[in-house]
DNA sequence: ATAGGGTTAG
């Protein structure tokens, strides 16, 4: 859509001349305002070839037209279909129809421009609309399909082949190694009558990507000549399997090392967890490129440095390296963990700038931010831009309703899926059992759940299971739940019943509950989930003490919260709640945020808190006792002082002090009118509504 | 037109 925009904006600003080509010598005429011709030479003069200005390659083209160059014309047309973007490839049709004179490099170059931008369809419309193609076409057509995983299509075009060259073989032989058929692969590499560098390499690679990291070895070790390629995908082997030791080993052995061993290696350690080894090839490399910059924000990022990926995002502008779709990616990702909106924002400010919010990384990444940020209305609309859904963009989105509880979106996205033709996966199929769960569609639930192997051939996980027993259990069929527990293929685990335990303590079942919590105490008995879920069914049930205990059993068995879900993890949308909706996700988070400060502000000897009573309250009322627990929670840990009346949302400049660390390790932002605390300590101030990365910008 | 490096959800 951004697109396209753009493409409507160039087309005001600019009018593209339309030729007629009827007359022998082409007339043009303009669709809005006259461009004289002398403006256009002049204008053809200023043009080249490395050019991204579609407006100016059309100029290009009709200006020789009406000069009756058409040998001139068709060069520049076949310069242009070979480097066409996504937006430009209609163009490049259009005035490729309309070219009197069309060569085989015209053919190739149209062929090329749908294979290079995904459009496997268009491209093999066009392969058929005529006969006499070029091997190179052919060679083409046959990547298209690898690309896009099709290997049935790639094979029929390989076998119809009336000549094959190296590339031809090469290029089957790559399809096969990235899909897991390694037999059929080696079988083709061996019949092959050329075996160059390229072969060798794919069949390592092929094996590397299979995790058969000895047949890979072996292929590595008798391949004549190798050069950096081989080398480098040898070592992103190891690096695949945490062999850092080995990749070192080859890395330092290597004849030479270029941009991608010393990214492939600064990867392996970021990923194994040794950000300060990735930092320290990243200082010293001699020739930094964008893909290195990336792999450090995502390094930073992965390993729960924030604030550290962020500084890398801005960085690498004072760099001058460009800011790709990558590092964008990687930023918004950052965000998303800290659920950053304002900076995630601005980061999608900067990417329409840029035309980047179409990409699928890109898109994925942004929509992912605004679900992470409790923004389902922008992250409906990042999902809308996206160009080329593929099935993340769609998980995503589905489980971004289902917890935030619009069920019946959720599932009105998974409809709609279906028709696109991208197939739903197994963690499609987790979000979208999820949205029954919260819309209470049991038998809806039930039939996607029995039907998902013979619609898309997913097998059921146990995850899967134990989406049924929440489903079941949750519209309060605990026998049910309990007997697919029994008869299921798997043996439960604590999540199971965790969804067990969570039903109980809607449905006011105590005994049940404490059944569910004990064995998952005997399983994970450091599971601090367990401990907060039981403490809430006693309470739910007015057993104060009881849940009281609770806390207090799991802070001497010394259990750690779960990282991240330090207190509480609120969204910024409280006016949307539905009060006494005990489905609505938020409305477990506030409860649970409440009675851990209920708890804490107890067993820290402060005056109890009211008890807490969520159902039937207006607006204001809830907002008022909100507040009111906040308030505690700050005099308890000194951190905040709300003066009485004031509303939260006016609190500004908190700072936190050094004391306050272990309890709560940084506040992180307040938005609206809920506090956000997180388990971390990178950011050591904040302002309200913004994060301190402002000042990056 | 073929081989290697970074990025997205849970």
């Amino acid at each position: 859509m951004g697109g396209n925009y753009r493409l409507r904006q160039l087309h005001s600003s600019c009018p593209i001349p339309t030729i007629n080509f009827k007359s022998a010598k082409p007339k043009i005429s303009y669709s809005s305002k006259k461009t004289s011709t002398s403006q256009n030479n002049k204008k053809l003069q200023n043009f080249s070839t490395t050019d991204s200005d579609i407006v100016k390659w059309n100029i290009a083209i009709t200006t020789h037209m009406r000069n009756g160059l058409c040998e001139s014309a068709l060069r520049v047309f076949n310069s242009m279909s070979r480097r066409s973007s996504n937006a430009f490839v209609d163009e490049a049709r259009e005035i490729f129809d309309k070219m009197p004179l069309k060569n085989g490099i015209s053919w190739n170059g149209l062929l090329a421009a749908y294979v290079q931008n995904g459009r496997i369809e268009d491209a093999k419309r066009l392969f058929e609309s005529k006969m006499d193609w070029t091997l190179v076409s052919w060679n083409c057509l046959m990547g298209g399909f690898v690309r896009k995983r099709r290997l049935l299509d790639a094979r029929s075009v390989f076998d119809r082949m009336p000549v094959r060259d190296e590339i031809s073989w090469n290029t089957i032989i790559t399809g096969y190694a990235q899909n897991g058929e390694m037999e059929e692969a080696r079988r083709l590499f061996e019949e092959s009558p050329i075996q160059d560098v390229f072969a060798w390499t794919a069949m390592v690679s092929g094996y590397v990507q299979n995790g058969k990291l000895d047949e890979a070895r072996s292929i590595f070790d008798r391949m004549p000549e190798k050069n950096s390629v081989s080398w480098n995908a040898m070592i992103a082997g190891y690096v695949q399997c945490k062999r850092m030791d080995m990749a070192r080993e080859l890395f330092e052995e290597m004849p030479s090392r270029d941009a991608s061993s010393w990214n492939t290696m600064i990867t392996g350690y970021a990923q194994s967890g040794y950000i300060a080894h990735a930092r320290n090839l990243f200082d010293n490399m001699p020739q930094r490129d964008s893909i290195s910059w990336s792999a450090m924000i995502a390094g930073y990022s992965q390993n729960g440095c924030s604030e550290e990926a962020l500084h890398f995002f801005v960085e690498m502008q004072r760099d001058c390296e460009r800011l790709n779709r990558s590092s964008f990616t990687c930023a918004l990702s950052t965000c998303s963990s800290i659920a950053a909106l304002e900076l995630g924002k601005q980061l999608h400010c900067r990417l329409v700038k840029a035309g980047y919010q179409t990409g699928c990384y890109v898109g994925n990444a942004l929509l992912a931010m605004y679900c992470k940020c409790g923004s389902i209305d922008e992250a409906r609309d990042a999902f809308q831009e996206i160009l080329e859904k593929d099935v993340v963009s769609w998980n995503t989105m589905i489980h971004g309703y289902a917890r935030h509880g619009f069920g019946e979106e959720a599932l009105t996205v998974f409809e709609l899926m279906k028709t696109t033709g991208i197939r739903p996966d197994d963690a499609t199929m987790v979000s979208v059992l999820a949205a029954c769960s919260h819309a209470g569609l049991v038998d809806q639930g039930s039939e996607y759940f029995y039907s998902m192997n013979r619609d898309y051939g997913i097998t059921a996980k146990l995850v899967h299971y134990t989406c049924m027993v929440d489903l079941l259990g949750r519209a309060g069929q605990l026998e049910e739940a309990q007997n697919l527990m029994k008869n299921m293929p798997f043996e439960p685990d604590a999540a199971t019943w965790g969804a067990l335990l969570g039903a109980s303590r809607i449905h006011g079942n105590t005994e049940l509950g404490e059944k569910a919590a004990q064995i998952i105490f005997e399983m994970e008995p450091h599971n601090s989930g367990m401990y907060i879920l039981l403490s809430k069914l006693y309470a739910a049930s007015g057993r104060w003490s009881d849940a009281g205990k609770m806390r207090l059993e799991m802070r001497n068995k010394g259990v750690k919260k779960v990282p991240g879900y330090s207190w509480l993890e609120v969204q910024n949308k409280i006016h949307t709640f539905k009060v006494g909706d005990t489905s609505h996700p938020h409305t477990d988070k506030i409860y649970t945020f409440l009675e851990e400060m209920d708890l804490k502000l107890k067993q820290e000897g402060y005056i109890s808190s009211t008890k807490m009573v969520f159902h039937d309250v207006e607006e204001e009322e809830k907002v008022h006792m909100l507040k009111y627990h906040s308030e505690k929670l700050a005099v308890a840990y000194g951190i905040l002082y709300i003066p009485a009346g004031r509303p939260i949302r006016v609190i500004k400049n908190l700072r936190v002090c050094e004391d306050c660390h272990n309890a709560i390790k940084y506040i992180s932002k307040i938005v609206g009118r809920l506090i956000i605390l997180r388990d971390n300590h990178r950011f050591h101030y904040f302002e309200g509504g913004s994060c301190s990365c402002r000042d990056f910008w």
